[in-house]
DNA sequence: ACAACCTCCTGGGGGC
DNA sequence: TGCCCCCAGGAGGTTG
């Protein structure tokens, strides 16, 4: 599912639900994803406040205060679904409640609110003390999670070869340019490289490509200065609508309150084989090739 | 060092 | 209706 878009739109809508609220209990449904969770996940989590969530490349970080970070990423087919704004638990001061503590009609690690009919994949359930309840869901298991120490989370082997984050400060065109200079592999491998620019994917290469008016088939290192600047103004602007659009959801992708983007309305080149180009005056058509093993869409009469 | 694969897993869609 | 094959937004691991 998610490339950058789709993992900043769902962290923006965790955000208010995980940002200062303590984790009152985890539910890990199964031991494991794409890898085993680590160990003592549950433990490590339960009575934890979460600071901050913040995203690094198509990685969610939710910052514990207790010093260490659970690590998320969606994988193909993850997604966040904000299950309820169930009453918060009440405090002592209110009389019966005690925080902390589960009503005993509750089954443990579990919800008590109705689901969404593929339940079956929902792998961990969070319920925090202000009584939200979020649900991981994601039916093909690629994604993960796991608990790294903040102060190495740079160092650890998942985020010590990412490379620039394109919508920072130190993502410029002369930084692009060199990133992609001397570069024998194809425009689109170079850019689906998380080595080289955080956070893109085949969507969003497909169609920053075909705003620069570049083929993806192109030895990156062969563009021209002008279409590398052009090539960078792409990116930026790709991202930064699909962001302000929620996102592209094809199949499951959904906003953590449910709100379904609309990006894909606007693509361009990605799944529109045989559609027209679209450029002004251009009179190609959309190709489909495979690199890789991946489907790629450009136009071959204006991508160069 | 690098690039071309293969792999994990489930579900949806198209063709017959 | 059913079955089979292909395809899918990622990326770590292995091979050459």
């Amino acid at each position: 599912m998610p490339e950058l878009p789709e993992v900043e739109t769902v962290r923006r809508g965790l955000q208010k639900v995980f940002e200062g609220s303590a984790l009152l209990r985890v539910n890990a449904r199964r031991p494991d994803l794409r890898f085993p969770f680590p160990e003592r996940f549950v433990e490590r989590l339960e009575g934890r406040r979460v600071t901050a969530l913040d995203r690094r490349a198509k990685y969610l970080l939710g910052r514990l205060d207790s010093g260490e970070t659970l690590v998320m990423h969606l994988g193909m087919s993850g997604s966040f679904r904000i299950e309820e704004q169930a009453a918060p638990i009440p405090s002592p001061s209110q009389g019966e409640g005690r925080v902390g503590v589960l009503a005993a009609s509750e089954t443990p690690g579990d919800f008590v609110y109705p689901r969404s009919k593929d339940a079956t994949h929902d792998h961990v359930l969070f319920e925090f003390e202000s009584g939200a309840r979020v649900a991981y869901n994601d039916p093909r298991r690629f994604g993960f999670m796991t608990i790294v120490e903040t102060a190495e989370l740079d160092a650890h082997p998942l985020f010590k070869d990412i490379g620039v984050e394109p919508l920072g400060e130190a993502f410029t065109p002369a930084h692009l340019a060199g990133l992609l200079s001397d570069v024998k592999a194809p425009l689109k491998s170079a850019l689906l490289d998380q080595r080289r620019i955080a956070g893109l994917g085949n969507i969003y290469v497909a169609e920053a490509l075909h705003r620069a008016r570049l083929s993806p088939l192109k030895p990156a290192g062969e563009a021209s200065r002008v279409k590398v600047k052009a090539l960078h103004g792409a990116i930026r602007q790709v991202l930064e609508e699909a962001i302000e659009a929620g996102g592209s959801t094809l199949r499951d992708h959904r906003q953590a309150d449910g709100a379904l983007g609309y990006f894909q309305h606007t693509f361009a080149v990605y799944d529109r084989e045989g559609a027209g180009c679209g450029h002004k005056g251009c009179r190609g058509m959309i190709a489909r090739v495979v690199q890789t093993g991946r489907s790629t869409f450009y136009c071959p009469e204006c991508q160069r």
